[in-house]
DNA sequence: GGATGTGAATGCATTCACAGCA
DNA sequence: TGCTGTGAATGCATTCACATCC
């Protein structure tokens, strides 16, 4: 099996097995059949073999998913076995809840440097981190071994920041401001809009009264 | 066309094309093709008309679509036309950052009301709210007649939050928690992992390293 | 000419269903 | 028996290609 023929929403799912199968652990499950993990997320249980047996062979024929067993195969296959590094550009209000999520050291995402554009914010410090002039991002990048940036920076600038993430050697962006970006094509851009997912939302609850404005001339 | 036949590949795509389109708008574009607009976002042609068709007819052959037009006509399937309430649970670094943010406002969305399980952060403001105690959100929902929420508590206490939220009301939730919820099927969660698209970021950017892991037996 | 809207064709993802193993 | 892994079948989404209209 080519790694280039796995479907992308196998890979999404394989995040939320992951989550699954910890939550699980947490239970102290041993072991877990495709059924039950298919369960608790709402995927059927074909659905879940087949997605497993993109990646490998993990399960055990009558017994199932040894649980602790396939954490640590995803956690190899994601690339969170080991302990990762970032970089944050643009510390406002998001930025720096973001600085402080323990979401991202659980999984082993550590932000060990932080950027802004605005004078006024460099020098002080949030957390453990002082916030750097944006021209000290090739520096840190160089030294820190840093691959993977987040970007909070308002919608305007956030081309211009990526730019000079991707100059600096970046090769991941988990961007959450509200454009498309350009990037080459060796860089891979994650976006989370956080009002577009608000969006949806609203589409999805007015599904029933949205029946009439289809053909209604507005 | 019905509306339960619709992909929701395309609806998910809808909000991109109106994110476009703002952005075409701002540079004071009247009308765009198709190919235009898709070429922005990464689609095909083809994709944005099926997709637009699924919805109406709002193109000019010869033309393309007017770019102010097609902006009122998505903001009114998408239910983002009219200003929307909601509330939020968790007053968090993260819950914080979210009253701040300026998207939401923006696309029409205000939170009106904050929610926190913390007797320690019960009548604190934060900004133009004060935190209310988790009792208080049946009679918040009545009073402002809000039909959306936003979680951002710890994955721990996120179904706990969930369950209060739909009891009193609520229809449809943005989650922040890594969890899985359970919910009534009349009620519509959005979630966003934000440590999970960190880990699928860097799975995409192991995709050359990855071939070897997936034959070795780790 | 230049663009849309749309049935038909293609291509992908999901589900079925069963052989094979513990 | 209980469950995985997987080819075959189905079902959905995307793309093609063209009739149609400005």
């Amino acid at each position: 099996m080519k790694v280039e023929e796995i479907p992308d929403p196998a890979v999404y799912r394989l995040s939320f097995y992951l989550r699954q199968l910890e939550a699980f652990r947490h239970l102290n499950r041993n072991t877990i059949s495709s059924k039950q993990l298919g369960e608790a997320l709402g995927y059927t249980d074909a659905q879940v073999r087949k997605d497993l047996a993109y990646f490998g062979q993990f399960g055990h024929p009558g017994i199932g998913y040894r649980v602790e067993e396939l954490i640590a195969r995803l956690k190899k296959i994601l690339g969170t076995d080991k302990d990762c590094h970032a970089l944050l550009v643009g510390v406002g209000n998001l930025g720096r809840a973001l600085l402080t999520y323990k979401g991202f050291p659980r999984k082993g995402f550590h932000l060990v440097a932080a950027f802004d554009s605005d004078p006024g914010k460099i020098g002080r410090r949030y957390g453990e981190l002082e916030i750097q002039a944006m021209s000290e991002i090739v520096r840190a990048v160089g030294t820190l071994r840093i691959r993977m940036a987040i970007v909070a920076v308002p919608p305007e600038s956030a081309q211009d920041a990526v730019n000079q993430l991707v100059k600096a050697g970046i090769r991941g962006i988990l961007n959450f401001a509200a454009v498309s970006l350009t990037v080459p094509e060796d860089v891979f851009v994650q976006s989370v809009d956080l009002a577009l997912q608000l969006e949806q939302l609203s589409f999805r609850m007015s599904l029933g009264t949205i029946q009439n404005s289809l053909a209604a001339p507005m």
